[in-house]
RNA sequence: GGAUGGAUUCCCGAGUGGCCAAAGGGGGCAGACUGUAAAUCUGUUGGCGACGCCUUCGAAGGUUCGAAUCCUUCUCCAUCCA
């Protein structure tokens, strides 16, 4: 018997957070956060972090769970998961996975494997290093020798995951591209309903530029002025978060503020395309397009419920 | 009133007789993504019954086989002189 599951995701700051707690509360369900920024501790005004008193005692899990200069990632996030799942189970309740990260969502969901590897610090640089001194041109046909498919599949530029496909071969042995294909057959684990929360592009860019001036007003700078301050530095994961690059260059006096907070509105943007490309491409989604129903959370909710009920997950 | 510089595709901006539907950047749109994913990377961007045709470079005329590019007049903008 496949366990319940519920994810509702969408594009950032099309309201995911407020349907959330409309949603736990219907269904007697906890929160997943499945963000790869609200992990941070004092990182609350930039991630726009859910606040105590909006959780309204539902449980939040993988909020506030690591400081700013620790790693975190999709293999991380995988365990850290399951483990809230299980408790969640235990409980009696249903998880409800709440973000923006589609890459999270979908390693939990499907149950991708990842298969341990230690890091090899060291052939990492050493590939870093010829990406650097001779360009991506070289560390591609590296590629091309070992993984032909792979290859082709991967942008020479890309050299992040160039390189990965090249540690992932270097570590197992393996081609990281059979490896990926057969990941890709895999089944859900669960009894799930994915739901995609979306709004009208005008809509949704005018929400992002909005609450980023709502950001302002809140004390990101001030935020991000205590991070430097506490030794957090922009080579960090954390750092890169949209909102912390952007306003660290400020504080150096390497762009005016203006500068940054338009590159904050327009990086924001762009990343909410890039989600919905994300999720556009996922099997077995329920979209909700906010619009069609008149932008009421409550009807959005009795929707849901329907869903749930139709799939057999609540109750 | 006079002098000079400018007006280019959604925006900025190159182009100064044919190789120009027009470099480059921005923005928009689309896509990839399996251990940094709020990251990283790619494609596309006048219209169409598309290896061709049609409409675009402030406006109207003109020169030329051929003009965004040269000439004339006009409109608007900027700076300077009165």
């Amino acid at each position: 018997m496949k366990k319940p599951l519920i994810i509702l995701t969408g594009p950032t700051a099309v309201g995911k957070t407020e349907l959330s707690i409309a949603l736990a509360q219907m269904v007697n369900g906890a929160v997943v956060s499945a963000d790869s920024m609200q992990v941070y501790r004092h990182m609350d005004i930039g991630s726009a972090k859910i606040k105590k008193e909006e959780m309204q005692k539902v449980p939040h899990y993988l909020i506030d769970i690591l400081e700013p200069d620790e790693e975190f990632h999709v293999v991380r996030f995988q365990e850290y998961a399951k483990e809230c799942m299980e408790r969640i189970y235990t409980e009696g309740q249903i998880p409800i996975v709440v973000g923006g990260t589609g890459f999270y969502i979908q390693a939990l969901l499907y149950g991708i494997d990842f298969t341990e590897q230690k890091e090899d610090r060291d052939y990492r640089s050493k590939l870093e290093e010829i990406a650097r001194n001779e360009g991506p041109k070289m560390l591609h046909s590296m590629l091309a020798e070992v993984d032909r498919q792979s290859a082709e599949a991967i942008h020479e530029n890309n050299i992040k995951r160039v390189i990965r496909a090249l540690e992932f071969h270097h570590l197992s042995g393996q081609k990281i591209s059979e490896h990926n294909e057969q990941e890709r057959k895999r089944e859900s684990p669960y009894n799930f309903a994915y739901f995609v929360l979306n709004d009208d592009r005008d809509r949704l860019y005018e929400r992002i530029n909005q609450r980023v001036e709502q950001m302002l007003r809140e004390g990101l700078v001030e935020e991000v002025q205590k991070l430097k301050e506490m030794g957090y530095v922009k080579t960090m994961v954390s750092m890169q978060g949209l909102g912390y690059k952007e306003i660290l260059d400020y504080l150096e006096g390497s762009c005016t503020l203006e500068e940054a907070v338009y590159r904050i509105k327009r990086d924001t943007r762009h990343f909410a395309k890039r989600q919905l490309t994300w999720f556009r491409r996922e099997r077995q989604v329920t979209w909700i397009s906010k619009p069609d129903f008149d932008y009421n959370n409550e009807k959005i909710s009795a929707y849901m419920k329907k869903e749930l009920e139709r799939k057999k997950i609540y109750p």
